[in-house]
This record gives C-alpha cells, sequence and structure tokens, in this order.
RNA sequence: GGGCCUGUAGCUCAAUGGUCAGAGCAGGGCGCUCAUAACGCCUUGGUUGGGGGUUCGAGUCCCUCCGGGCCUACCA
C-alpha cells in the first residue's frame, strides 16, 4: 500500500467545459485516483475551479453579476456536473478560498526573503472608461503589417505577427470598444525564474520517464532564446489575491493582486487544505500529504494536464516550491495530454462548437463519455471526436461486447436455474485455459494501468470482457444443459462471476455501470483479483442475483444524426 | 521565422534497431441460438507520406521534401 497525490489541472471558472478539456485532465486524473483506490492504496485526488483573472471578471460582468458571487455560482455548477460525470475528487476546492489565500502570500513572502522576487516598473495599456489595465490581447486595432482590423495587442490572428500592443492603429478596448487608452505605469513582482534555471534543469533532466511531450515542453521554455524567463507574478485587478508577503502588507503593491497562473498551482495544496477543513481534520492531516518534514517523504505526485499547462506546472510552479526553500512536495510525475478535436476542427467555448460537459450528460449516461474518451484519450497525439466513431465504439464496445455478456448469461440462469448461482460440477480443460488466459490479460492491465497508459489499458480491459464471449461460446451451456445439467450449472457459475469480475476490474473507467453489474450480482465484493480462480468464486452457489436492465442501450442512426446537427453550430 | 509532435490497412490505433508490420472497427464467408439481430471462428486488405543515407538488418536512426497539429512567455 502506497500513498498517492493526484491532481488534476484546475478548470477555470468561466463556462461549462467541453469534453476536450475533460479528457485532457479531470477525467485520466479520476482514472487513475479510482485504480490506485481499488487496488488498496491511500490516494489524496485534488481539484478545483480556478477564479482569478480578467477573464472570470469579464464573465461576470457580462453575466451582469458581481464577481465573487459569478464565481460562486459556477463553482457549484462546475461541482455538480463533475459529480454527474463521476469525478471522484476527494475534494473540489476553489483558488478564491482562504486556505490559498493565506498559502499564495506565504509562498510569495519566503520568495522574496530569499531574493527571488524583483519589482519591475512597466507600462501597460489602461482604458480610463472601463476603469482597468488591460491584458494585450483585450486591446484591438487594425494590424500594421497586414490591415486586418480585428488585431489583437499580442498578435495579429490574420497575419500572425507578433505585436505591442502600441504597434496597432486606432486601438480600442476589446472590452467595451472604447478608444479612450492610455499608457500608465506600473510595478510589479517578477519571479526571478531565470535564477532559478538551472536547478529547475537539472530537476527536469532527472525525470527521465515522464512523457516526451511534457519534457519537450520544459526544455525548450528552459532553452529558447535567452533561455528561461522571468515572469510577472502580479496584476492590475480587482479580484484576485492581494499582494502580501505572508501575513504582512507589501509597501507599494497596494491595491494589486497576484497573477492567476500564480495562485492557481497553489490552490493544489491550498485544496488539500480545504478537504481538511471540510472533513473537520486538523492541519497535520493535509500537511502529511505535502510537507516532506511532516510525513510527504514517502507520497507519489502525480499531475494531469493538457499540453498547453505544461510550462506552468513544469517551470513556474517547481520555481515557487524550490524557491520558497521549504520542504514542499514537487511533483514526481506529469502526466500531459494532447488535444480532443470536434469533427474535423477545434473545440470551441466561444463559438460554441463541440459538446460540453452538461450537454453531453443531457443526452447519455456518463459511462458512455467515460469509456469514448478514455479509450481514445490524446495520448500520443491529437486524436478526434466523430460521432460515427462514437456511435460505433460505444455500441460494439459497451453495448454488444459487455452488456450483452452480462444480459445472456444472467438471462440464461434465469431461464434454467432461476436468480441464484447454480450448483454442481467442477472445472474442467475449457475453464483452466479461460483462468489462465485471465491471468495473463488481468496483469498486463495492470502493467498499463500503473503507468497510466490510458488505451491501451482500455484495449486490455476490453479484450478480457471478449474472453467472457469467446468463454460462453466455446462452452454452450445451452447445449451441456441438456445433457451435463451439472457442467453446465458451472459454466453457468462462472459465467455469473464474471460480471462481478468485469465490474471490478471496470470500475474506474465505467464506475456507474460497474455499480449497477455489482447492485444486479447483490454483492459489494469489491476486491481487486490478486488471484483470479479465488476472484471467480467469490459468489457462491445459491446466492441470488437479479437480471439487470440493458446496461448499455445502442444508440441509433437517427440520434446521432440528430446529435451531430444540433453540436455543429453555435451554442444556444 | 524558430521549436516540438505527428503521418502505418477504408477508419481508430499498436509495434526495446531483429521471425512473415499487428489489433479493434468496417467489408466478405461460416457457425451458434443463451443474448441488446447480439456472440464465436475464419478471412480480404499495407511499396509504414515521397526520396536518399547509415546498418548484416530500418516503421524505428540520420538528411531532405510533402501533409496535419501544437507552442512561441500579458488568455488561462
Amino acid at each position: 500500500m502506497a500513498r498517492h497525490l493526484i491532481t488534476s489541472a484546475i478548470p477555470y471558472i468561466n463556462g461549462i467545459k467541453h469534453l476536450g478539456n475533460l479528457v485532457g485532465s479531470q477525467l485520466p486524473a479520476d482514472l487513475y485516483a479510482r485504480y490506485l483506490r481499488e487496488r488498496g492504496h491511500e490516494v489524496m485526488f485534488i481539484c478545483a475551479t480556478d477564479e482569478h483573472g480578467t477573464p472570470a471578471e469579464l464573465a461576470a460582468r457580462k453575466a451582469g453579476q458581481p464577481v465573487a458571487i459569478y464565481c460562486a455560482e459556477m463553482h457549484q455548477v462546475q461541482a455538480a456536473i463533475a459529480r454527474d460525470f463521476g469525478l471522484s475528487f476527494d475534494h473540489f476546492g476553489r483558488s478564491s478560498s482562504e486556505r490559498n489565500h493565506v498559502l499564495t502570500q506565504h509562498f510569495a513572502g519566503k520568495l522574496d526573503e530569499n531574493g527571488w522576487i524583483t519589482e519591475v516598473e512597466e507600462s501597460q495599456v489602461y482604458s480610463v472608461d472601463d476603469g482597468r489595465f488591460l491584458p494585450d490581447r483585450y486591446i484591438e486595432g487594425t494590424c500594421p503589417n497586414c490591415g486586418y482590423d480585428k488585431a489583437r495587442g499580442d498578435q495579429c490572428e490574420n497575419c500572425t505577427k507578433q505585436l505591442d500592443p502600441t504597434d496597432l492603429i486606432e486601438p480600442r478596448s476589446a472590452v467595451s470598444g472604447s478608444t479612450n487608452l492610455e499608457v500608465r505605469k506600473t510595478k510589479h513582482l517578477y519571479l526571478r525564474q531565470s535564477a532559478l534555471k538551472q536547478q529547475l534543469a537539472e530537476w527536469i533532466d532527472g525525470k527521465s520517464d515522464w512523457p516526451i511531450l511534457t519534457t519537450s515542453i520544459a526544455k525548450k521554455w528552459l532553452n529558447d532564446g535567452d533561455g528561461l524567463q522571468d515572469r510577472g507574478i502580479t496584476r492590475d485587478l480587482d479580484w484576485g489575491i492581494p499582494v502580501k508577503k505572508g501575513d504582512k502588507p507589501w509597501p507599494g503593491m497596494e491595491g494589486k493582486v497576484f497573477y492567476v497562473w500564480f495562485d492557481a498551482p497553489i490552490e493544489y495544496i491550498a485544496g488539500t487544505a480545504e478537504w481538511a477543513d471540510a472533513q473537520g481534520r486538523p492541519d497535520s492531516d493535509w500537511r502529511r500529504w505535502w510537507r516532506l518534514d511532516e510525513g510527504a517523504g514517502d507520497v507519489t505526485y502525480t499531475q494531469f494536464m493538457g499540453k498547453d499547462n505544461v510550462p506552468f506546472h513544469t517551470l513556474g510552479f517547481p520555481a515557487t516550491i524550490i524557491g520558497s526553500g521549504e520542504p514542499w512536495k514537487l511533483v514526481d510525475y506529469i502526466k500531459s495530454f494532447n488535444y480532443l478535436t470536434y469533427d474535423g476542427g477545434q473545440f470551441s467555448t466561444s463559438q460554441g462548437r463541440g459538446v460540453f460537459m452538461d450537454q453531453a450528460l443531457s443526452i447519455l449516461p456518463a459511462d458512455y463519455w467515460r469509456w469514448w474518451l478514455l479509450s481514445h484519450a490524446p495520448e500520443s497525439g491529437d486524436s478526434e471526436f466523430t460521432w460515427d466513431n462514437f456511435q460505433q465504439s460505444v455500441n460494439k464496445d459497451l453495448a454488444d461486447v459487455l452488456g450483452n455478456f452480462v444480459s445472456r448469461i444472467t438471462k440464461f440462469c434465469r431461464s434454467k436455474f432461476g436468480e441464484t448461482v447454480p450448483e454442481g460440477g467442477s472445472y474442467g480443460p475449457e475453464e483452466e485455459a479461460l483462468i489462465e488466459a485471465l491471468t495473463s490479460r488481468i496483469r498486463a492491465y495492470e502493467g498499463f494501468m500503473d503507468h497510466m497508459e490510458i488505451r491501451k489499458s482500455a484495449a486490455e480491459l476490453r479484450a478480457i470482457w471478449v474472453l467472457g464471449n469467446e468463454y460462453l461460446q466455446s462452452a454452450a451451456p445451452w447445449s451441456t444443459f441438456k445433457t451435463e445439467p451439472e457442467r453446465a450449472a458451472m459454466q453457468v457459475r462462472l459465467g455469473l462471476n464474471l460480471i462481478r469480475l468485469y465490474a471490478v476490474l471496470s470500475s474506474a473507467f465505467i464506475p456507474f455501470a460497474s455499480d449497477a453489474m455489482l447492485s444486479a450480482m447483490r454483492t459489494d465484493n469489491r476486491d481487486w483479483p490478486d488471484d483470479i480462480r479465488a476472484a471467480l468464486q467469490a459468489l457462491p452457489a445459491g446466492h441470488a442475483f437479479i437480471v439487470p436492465e440493458v446496461l448499455f442501450a445502442k444508440i441509433s442512426d437517427e440520434s446521432r444524426d440528430e446529435w451531430r446537427e444540433r453540436f455543429k453550430g453555435i451554442r444556444g
């Protein structure tokens, strides 16, 4: 039994996430957390909403709400959807929590104490009518290079030229359209990442087992151009964590807040503290996950995220941890993902293109999505969602291979023996061969799951389901029942036990169906099958069960076509 | 512009430099009748994007060209 700390990249607060966001972090993290728990490990699985920054303020304004209220409501919405998807967080926190305020200010104070903070005076565009500073990309104007009239202050989307906001012709606020803009001086804190470069590089060089996607992005940032750059960790915003040195004021920084990317990863720690608070536990209970000097020495920490998050988790957050000079736990393994694309293009939150988490659940149960997304996780490259592929995969894998297996064996038993595990008979060569095949495949499955090889795990699990159908086909209890009823009883008993076994093995992927299978078998026995032969005797002769409802109804061509039409355009 | 990833069967993907490049789905044939017209068995299908090179041996390593994707530091 080991101790595993697992965090998923925290989803941004400004709306419901789409399936691409889900498969890139929360869902695979949940798979891993569920699997490790089943294997008997102690798991702490933390996620949260990422609530600060300009987009949150603007989304609140658009919704006509104070930003704190908006975030509180959106947090509840995201939490409910996460729960309905079966995401088994030990705690789903908020980056705006008091715990995060205190910890973020603490880290900043330590970094300053250790000389890793510099103050930089810079010029920033201020929108008088909006009453706020604007990030570069929230300024629009005409591109001096190509004449495109909706160029952003950081880059022209039309000609891809990098821009400075002051390059724009007739610049205006992207928020209000106001042209009443001026450049103002403002002072910000910078984290001296450049000075920590060597330590970060050595740390990353030691991670030879990380996905190439993770290390290549990290090394690019470390070595590109002049090397790792210092990063501003404060912003001129109202909503955020006020800049303080620990619990002391930070002279000259009044009215400023920390940059969202500074406080967001710290929320992994704060979220664990929020968990302790919610459980009524003492601080020592969360600190034993995070402080090497308070019990975290035996913790394995794994992070899940989309590739866009990699620089902040390989460089920014570790710089914060290392720079603090305190014995906080650094991540051991970063599992990063490419993107899921939608029917030939990108999922788009702004254009409402693709399927969003709430919509997904409104048309099909969570397990359908969980299975498809995980079995097609974008591990080696981007992967594409199409309705044809979704329908085909789900119907074949879930309805035909697994669902129908459960159906055929339970219904056969009911008709010949009643809804009770039948008695009699003993294993022959076929059963021995099945146990051998199951053992081999289950050990392979464990290996893939241990290494977070998600698509391979799914393929192996499916192959394990197939073994059940192969067995039934060759054992043919409907034939043996006529001549050797005892043998048929043994075959059916084995088949029924396979249902329980499959429920246990599959629960990380399809937890709801897994529960339904165990419930139909009237058992709470979720023991991991270390010994397959023993696992196939968990349901003894005489044990009562019920024939379950159809586990997975098939997706019809009509539904598929309707959904393809419904989700191709703008979200209503 | 620079960097990274990627290109393998109709589709989605596998293959520590080492038998004849493998699975699933789709297609074709046969079987079974317990089951959600489900399941099982067999089977068609590949000049591994093009070209060159290294090697006894290349899908794998190198060069080059072509296609797709991502990142490029004030969105998060």
